[in-house]
DNA sequence: CGTTAGGTTGAAAAGCATCAACCCGTGTGG
DNA sequence: CCACACGGGTTGATGCTTTTCAACCTAACG
């Protein structure tokens, strides 16, 4: 049918694991929405009646406490998938959902998603395989909280989104500095100090871009924490 | 068959809720054994080939970083699962498992695991759920540590393990301190400073006992870090 | 008894948050 | 076209939090 939505289909890793029989059943239910920097998907505990597979973009999940201050609990990237958790059991949504780039969203009814799960047991492995992947990454997420500190973090954050380019190393930050700080977990303040102190260790920092001009000593202190004395 | 299954069973978030048909599958293939405190149940990178159902004492699951510091990745009670995500995936350990308190655990073969759910798309949608609520806990567990500091932290804790005892609220802490600490990401040392500045929070603690005093006053403390000013 | 493991305490230093000021590119309205 | 306000980001000064390292305590145990 759309095109898009193949194409799309390929890159979640739920939907692209699934049966011919599932996609049919929940592909016709499956609706387009676009939604710009800021706009929120959902919000934290109403009805989870619709989950999403992200096609372009990034949304941020977060609660806010009563103070003000946001929570980040997780960033989700193209291809990754929110709200299945509380759709499948009906439950309403633990946090809020919101854009921080203009992004592309596959909504589905949960409704649809439950009777698929009913009916394609394979479907139902299909998501309890990619639920622990998502665990995975929730332990490193916390093993970093645990064990390593801002800087170290932030090393790390650059490292996974380092592409090459014309044989330099860059990071294009897939956001703003404030949601990257709320993600790992400092202050944008702290933020922008620890940028600068990776100077000393292969990175440059300019304006509106980050480039990597030493790999291995970037490498260096990830690992140093990380590196055996005895 | 033997008793103490059954009972273990019901304690279960998995196998309690399985069908009659499921347990019937697995519960011939348990083994039940018995660790001492500081015994290893498995090592980080060694082949899944069993899973693990937790029915007393309490077992910590971390990892090592090359310069020896632990990072303890999750801490399980009576009646959790461990092992599962590895052993239906057919994949190593992702972390090492240690007994942190004498631990008695009813051990199933990974084979049986996966050709239990593969036979009975019932209990594929336990696991499912079962690993959904682990998730939920893994997000708390990463919102306190970015938006909690230490003090805060532990007395979520100290009231999170909290029993009411003739009229008194007592907190036992399951194992060690040390333990505790890595717990909550904080330093032993850490641990001890915040748990005698709670004294100005309702918490009394003495040689190995601790007591809430005043449970209001430990709740501002935890709320206050939560309460608006808007 | 001496030893040891787990825990506490103190002093000093590092790490990070906080608050305020400031910078700069962008957009807006006079 | 300019003045201005605004959001996102940076910088500096300051203080709180947490770590680190060392010493010390105490209950348990051989």
């Amino acid at each position: 049918m759309k095109p898009d939505f193949s194409a799309a289909a390929e890159r979640c890793p739920v939907i692209s694991r699934a049966t011919a029989g599932s996609r049919e059943r929940l592909m016709p239910h499956a609706r387009l929405r676009d939604f710009a920097r800021g706009d929120m998907l959902y919000s934290h505990d109403t009805p989870a009646d619709r989950c999403h597979v992200l096609l372009s973009g990034w949304v941020k999940l977060f609660r806010v406490r009563p103070n003000g201050d946001e929570a980040l609990i997780r960033i989700q990237k193209s291809g990754d998938t929110f709200g299945i958790e509380e759709a499948m059991r009906d439950e309403p949504y633990r946090h809020h959902a919101c854009a921080v780039t203009p992004s592309r969203v596959l909504v589905l009814p949960a409704r649809v998603l439950r009777e698929t799960v009913a009916g394609d047991p394979e479907f139902a492995k299909v998501l309890l395989l990619h639920s622990f992947e998502v665990a995975d990454g929730l332990h490193d997420h916390i093993e970093s909280l645990k064990a390593h500190k801002a800087i170290e973090r932030l090393a790390h954050f650059l490292r996974d989104h380092a592409t090459r380019h014309e044989g330099r190393i860059m990071v294009t930050l897939p956001y703003d500095k404030t949601t990257v700080a709320a993600y790992l977990g400092m202050q944008p303040e702290s933020l922008s100090r620890a940028l600068s102190r990776l100077a000393q260790h292969g990175v440059r920092a300019t304006k509106d871009q980050i480039e990597i001009t030493d790999f291995d000593a970037l490498d260096a202190l990830i690992e140093q924490s990380t590196e055996g004395q005895d």
